[in-house]
DNA sequence: GTCTATATACCGATAGAC
DNA sequence: GTCTATCGGTATATAGAC
């Protein structure tokens, strides 16, 4: 199923089934839908913290009582969010490398992928970031297991590279935060890459290029200038 | 003058005269160090609207009414935090491109003083970064700006090596993006590489590098391939 | 299922003693 | 300069009508 905010909130409805008290699901993915693209809008504005669950009863057009049908507080509403997220992205990220058969085109794939997909879900990613930090103890420690989840992905990519003989790599893991980081920048700093005009597709380009020939060309490199 | 929180914290006070009701510099400036410290430790365990005064109150060890002598309100604690990094930023970035000669040395240069400068003042840029989106309109369109301006800084060396035939580089203002995401992964992610055993030398050498390989070995780049 | 009305608690800010 | 005590406002969460 292609990814949109949709299917993703029916992901989410049929996970919480349990805990939300309506049971209808054309009505609970409706209103589930509205309550997170206002969650969005307003942590975009001011951030979730400072958005008050009065806020939210406004601009999704519930009650604060029918709010409280779909979730049981407002932290459980940011974790639930948070971890439906993560398991997403994961899962399309291991998928654009399985299908394809040598190390570059597995890395262009799954850079391409991960663009594409912080495009559709742009809004999530972003919440997903500047949230992350803001967790309970255990949560955080999740989010930083998944953070390096993903990186571990790109690194495994590159360390077959390397084995394959189509990389010259000596610090694969620094290439592969690097590669996070860039991607990252996409989506927390779009306004920079939308006032410049740049699309996703040129983007995409431009870090595949600037990655594999950091990859193909690199030396033994020289000592860092002291100073 | 070295950089140093109670450099910065001096600096700070000197802007702030005014507004400030205690005279005394030597007391001002101990507690100011004192409630800055205090605000970075609780923003980064919980974030800065999450953190209360009675919060800050109890961490840095002064009333509530003695924080009042110090900033006008929560709002305009931010605020004042955040301006006095910016331009201090600035400053040693144009220092360290201004004192080399070629611009490989300069791009190096801007390098390893951005990390060190954030490695130093960790605790600020952290704090920067991520209370930058809960601004109020006015004061995040002039932080928007200071993020132009150091990536500028940047893009005005590639622009100078182009012009001097030491950097291929068809599209300047997309690495200048691409040095400052892998620059603030840095004091962003810091864990990460703390965890990994990674100096902050060894980073700097790492982007310089790979940065100077995609600057001298670019090709005219292939198509980008569809699917 | 969704609403309004309200209980309870805590926040930012200030006044005034020392 | 720094403190304690307190005001007014608003937040989360719930109870009960429809």
């Amino acid at each position: 199923m292609a990814p949109s905010l949709e299917s993703i909130c029916r992901d989410l409805f049929e996970r919480h089934k349990a805990a939300i008290t309506i049971k209808k699901e054309r009505v609970a993915v409706k209103n589930m839908m509205r309550i997170l693209e206002a969650v969005f809008e307003l942590s975009r504005q001011k951030g979730f913290q400072t958005m008050t669950l009065r806020d939210l009863s406004r601009e999704s057009g519930l009650s604060m009582g029918a709010l409280y049908s779909y979730f049981s507080g407002k932290d459980e509403l940011r974790s639930m969010i948070l971890r439906q997220g993560v398991a997403y992205t994961r899962k399309v990220l291991l998928e654009q490398a399985r299908v394809h058969a040598n190390p570059s085109e597995k890395l262009e794939a799954a850079i391409e992928a991960h663009l594409y997909l912080s495009e559709v879900l742009r809004p999530w990613f972003y919440f997903a970031y500047m949230e992350a930090s803001s967790l309970s103890r255990q949560d955080k420690r999740k989010a930083t297991e998944d953070e390096l989840a993903t990186e571990r992905i790109f690194l495994d990519i590159l360390q077959e590279g390397v084995e394959d003989g189509d990389f010259r790599c000596p610090d694969a893991a620094l290439v592969a935060a690097l590669i996070k980081a860039v991607l990252q920048d996409w989506y927390l700093k779009r306004w920079k890459y939308k006032r410049r005009g740049i699309t996703v597709e040129q983007y995409a380009r431009f870090v595949v290029e600037f990655v594999l020939i950091g990859l193909t060309q690199r030396t033994a490199g020289r000592p860092l200038q002291k100073r």
